[in-house]
DNA sequence: AAATCCAGCAACCGCAGTTGC
DNA sequence: TGCAACTGCGGTTGCTGGATT
């Protein structure tokens, strides 16, 4: 009740994106930037709603994507990140310039469970499976262990769990890499606590020309 | 060569949190 | 202060292409 659903439906495209709207998408948010999802399908004369928008966007759309597979690093990285954060899929991304949180997600639950599985851990718990192992109750189990869990340290002795830290990594972590490389991303995305704040309000800036590097 | 199965990815859905009025 | 609007997140679904039989 009371809240009104996100969009028309039956006044919105639905499934796979064309070419043509996603040019759409491109040349509106070049023009206006980001931000003002509600309004935007409408201003650039998209048939969408603006959740669609937005994750056409930010998935697909955005000039800083990396695309193409992912690197040995950037699958230990997801483990360290998931085995601190839990599916906290977005602040994963946030370490890792160039990744969406639903790239992310679609990778761990394609490649790296399986990769885990395969070493005898249990991605949710990241715990070594013995045998009959009890690490893993089930998918009911709950949340994966949040960073405050006791037992982390056993459980992955090679992580700082610091979340103060952004981790132990002495070369420029990825979140400064972004940081860098994007400054406008800067503090509203700060990884540094183990809940980040919930969002940058959006912000209707015109985005520059070569913001981006491609 | 055709049919079936499986893996990967893009997109949707519903909910929770935040903000502004 | 409370409520409604809006955004963002995480889970799930469905489609597509490749591999296998």
């Amino acid at each position: 009740m009371g809240r009104s659903p996100c969009c028309e439906k039956a006044h919105t495209n639905r499934g796979a994106w064309t070419k043509e709207e996603d040019q759409l998408l491109i040349a509106y948010i070049k023009a206006h930037g980001e931000g003002c999802w509600r309004s935007l399908p409408k201003a650039a004369g998209l048939l969408r709603c603006g959740k669609s928008c937005r994750l056409r966007w930010i998935n697909y759309l955005r000039p800083d994507l990396k695309r193409g597979n992912f690197t040995e690093e950037e699958d230990e990285l997801i483990i360290k990140f998931h085995g601190l954060l839990g599916n906290k899929w977005s602040v994963i991304a946030g370490q890792l310039p160039g990744r969406t949180d639903n790239e992310i997600k679609n990778y761990w639950n394609t490649h790296i469970k399986r990769k885990l599985v395969g070493r005898g851990i249990d991605p949710q718990t990241h715990l070594p499976v013995h045998g009959g192992g009890g690490a893993t109750p089930g998918k009911a189990s709950k949340p994966p262990p949040s960073a405050a869990s006791p037992s982390e340290t056993e459980r992955c002795p090679d992580l700082n769990l610091d979340l103060s830290m952004s981790l132990s990594f002495s070369s420029p972590t990825p979140s400064e890499v972004f940081a860098a490389a994007d400054p406008a991303a800067d503090a509203t995305s700060s990884p540094t606590s183990a809940v980040p704040p919930r969002r940058a309000h959006a912000i209707c800036l015109p985005l520059e020309e070569g913001q981006h590097t491609h």
